[in-house]
DNA sequence: GGCGTTATGTTGACGGTGTCAAGATAACAA
DNA sequence: TTGTTATCTTGACACCGTCAACATAACGCC
């Protein structure tokens, strides 16, 4: 039987994710609706409830899909630094994960999940181990380099806010050159 | 004649920015509802739009008020620091405006005017004004602070851009702790 | 004062949204 | 084969922003 007939799709749950991204980034996050997704997985409006309890379940999957993403680029990133490990290097692959899935990004740390809706147990549980990660490869990276009595958490949190609120910057549209955004990253270290 | 019973509001235009201030603050921006708005101010759905071409003027007129709010801010806290000019203190005002009118910072940087709506040409010429004037500000507090080669365009970005992510984390739900904000803040410092 | 113009406010309607309820269909287990 | 369950459907509801058409009042000009 031809997929297009079928009654039941039968991989719609993977179906959908992967339209939603598609949807994510031609339209943002604000232009990601549930029936435009449905429609185009070639469904009717309400069969993905049937996978996404409703639709903010369906955005911290999304979220967590993209933290995992990250987390593989980040960890790929420290090890070929290996015995070179470069601040540098490490606040580009971030910027540049941040500028390339701009969507994607609003959705990990963005107000859209955060404040408006309710981040999942798994998506907390994700993001969390992902900030305790990166708090851990930043540390190796600056061991040494800073006065022995500043915590190195703050460090961290320090450090994350700042490559944070580049990315939202760009990312919201206050910013738009890119160039501008490497030289105040290389200020900022 | 009784104001309830008047056919003519009189003075809808402030009473509609004033209403929608509260709304924002008790429900947030995705809360805030043209038709909402109406209803608390008296009026029928659509009234308010004799006095904003549409939902995204009104939200432009918001932001716009609220940088003029933040400009005062600081340009008392400037004068006032006179000839003691310390840079915690700054970015401490700077924190608690944010946190304190966390909707209204969200309109004014973030992606609900900049990037989904289109900004206002008024609250752009605001916007960069007050952009300006927080550059020049902070270049005379760092004065003499840092090597001559810097560029304080630079310096000023990227501090702000810290200071803009503590913010948005903060704003955003993802950070709750206010007092590792402060003390985040002076780490970055 | 009368009267036209303009500002302001009203109801009705349209298409879009998320989501619930009830019923149809197919896969799967006993 | 027969129930059970997962999946998908249509119908409905309340909310949203916004347009069109019409009602009312304010304001300026003769």
């Amino acid at each position: 039987m031809p997929k297009a007939e079928r009654y039941h799709h039968g991989d719609l749950h993977d179906t959908l994710l992967q339209e939603a991204n598609a949807l994510l980034n031609e339209q943002g996050v604000e232009g990601l609706s549930l029936r435009k997704l449905a429609e185009r997985a070639g469904v009717s409006r309400t069969a993905p409830y049937h996978h996404f309890r409703d639709k903010n379940a369906l955005l911290c999957a999304l979220a967590t899909q993209a933290f995992a993403e990250l987390d593989s680029i980040i960890e790929r990133q420290l090890e070929s630094a290996g015995d070179h490990p470069d601040i540098q290097d490490f606040v580009i692959e971030y910027l540049e994960f941040a500028t390339e899935n701009p969507e994607q990004y609003e959705l990990m740390f963005g107000r859209t999940i955060w404040k408006s809706g309710t981040p999942t147990d798994e998506l907390k549980r994700v993001a969390y181990r992902s900030f305790r990660r990166y708090a851990e490869g930043l540390g190796a990276l600056v061991q040494g380099r800073l006065p022995a009595a500043t915590d190195p958490l703050r460090v961290a949190q320090a450090s994350w806010a700042t490559i944070h609120g580049l990315c939202r910057l760009v990312i919201d549209g206050v910013y738009v050159d890119r160039k501008d955004m490497q030289a105040v990253s290389q200020q900022a270290v």
